[in-house]
DNA sequence: GTTGCAACCAATTTCGAATTGGTTTCGGTA
DNA sequence: TACCGAAACCAATTCGAAATTGGTTGCAAC
């Protein structure tokens, strides 16, 4: 009998391998995971809760399980506004919006979320090529909303991401930091991880704005 | 045979004294209407052209025509979240967005926006009883929004505007302003007005922030 | 008591039909 | 020719029913 740990790992190397992932970053659906694996579905679902635990996957009723941020609800519905947005229009909600979450997430972290979040910043820093430090920084800050408390603020940063994610322009920006811009980015980052773990609010706040500015200039420059 | 305006006027009457107007502030359908007034559909648009370009009536194809803010799209959506969210929890995400959008509302509104506008901040004086000032306080915040013309950012508050609407604890609020409280607000509005009209978009973030932080704390003391 | 299984619950997705504002076409009339 | 009205068509949304999916409970077996 494999224990819960067993199957815990294989779970996390699969993932981490996109073996079981479709294009979204989704998992099968717990019954038929439950049938390949072949444990039960409540087995399967103990293990899926400590991984869930540690920030390794997301899960949510009615849409699945995901190894990225789940999508926002409904997120077929951004499709005609995604169209109609340009990259400048998003940053501005973005600067508008992300100075914010992580102020309320400096203060309102629980230690648990501050551990993980620490992992994930290390992450963003340990990005060897330009796809995973993307998926790192999706991470990053969507940890940072989710750290925020506040559902509806949450939902308005899945919106932001969908967008992102539905837009055209998304799939044809060369995506190409320089290397200057590219440490710029991570000594940012690593600013933002410190003062949000240390819980200063208005400092995590000006980080956020600095960071994002960064990223504004950097997408006009394209 | 009747002109436009004879038409249009017949039209701002009966939606002022909400007449034509259901629970949400909808009008009837386009071909309901014309059938009602006895016009043409084409005769009944060119009148509705004139209404949405002054800004009585606000249009969005699938959903139907409004005399107040259009709610969100698929606003049902949202329902489940506004069980779950605190009227603090909204504010919070109030005094995020609206002061960004008061800033670029005072940057980009066309002169004729800025015509309607200052309308519309005289209706939010003008108000007899807490109704009124409910509504025209709704169009106005909503005013803000459109003028900052980012329609991710219209979205969101869209969004908020809808789960505002959908919680519970809309409905069961006392909604009694007192006279200190409702003059201080009337004055803020005032100065948000002008900030944004003569285009100072520092004054008007200041200014909105101001304007909420009065608002959230009236509530919390409720 | 724990485990496995099934049924049920809650939120979402999906799909198709209906609704609604927006646009075009076409015939008639002045 | 120029305008008007009617109808058809287009585009975005809403609505409802069925299916999907994670979350929860109850039950029987060991």
């Amino acid at each position: 009998m494999l224990s819960d740990e067993d199957i815990a790992s294989r779970l996390r190397r699969q993932i981490a391998e996109g073996d079981l992932l479709d294009a979204d970053g989704r998992l099968p659906p717990e019954r038929e995971l439950a049938q390949r694996l072949e444990i039960s579905r409540a087995h399967l679902r103990r293990v899926l809760d400590l991984l869930a635990t540690e920030g390794t996957i997301f899960r949510r009723r009615g849409q699945g399980t995901f190894a990225l941020p789940p999508p926002a609800t409904d997120a077929a519905r951004l499709k005609p506004l995604a169209r109609r947005i340009t990259p400048a229009e998003v940053m501005e909600v973005r600067l508008g919006l992300e100075p914010t979450l992580a102020a309320l997430a400096a203060r309102r972290a629980t230690a648990q979320e501050r551990d993980q979040f620490a992992q994930i910043a290390a992450a963003t820093q340990a990005a060897a090529d330009q796809a995973a430090y993307d998926t790192a920084d999706d991470v990053f800050h969507y940890k940072i909303a989710e750290m925020a408390h506040n559902a509806l603020f949450l939902s308005m940063y899945e919106a932001i991401r969908s967008v992102r994610r539905e837009a055209i322009w998304t799939r044809q920006r060369a995506e190409t930091y320089s290397d200057a811009v590219f440490s710029q980015l991570a000594h940012q980052h690593q600013t933002l991880a410190e003062t949000i773990i240390k819980g200063n609010a208005e400092g995590a706040e000006a980080a956020m704005a600095d960071h994002l500015r960064t990223v504004a200039q950097t997408l006009a420059k394209a």
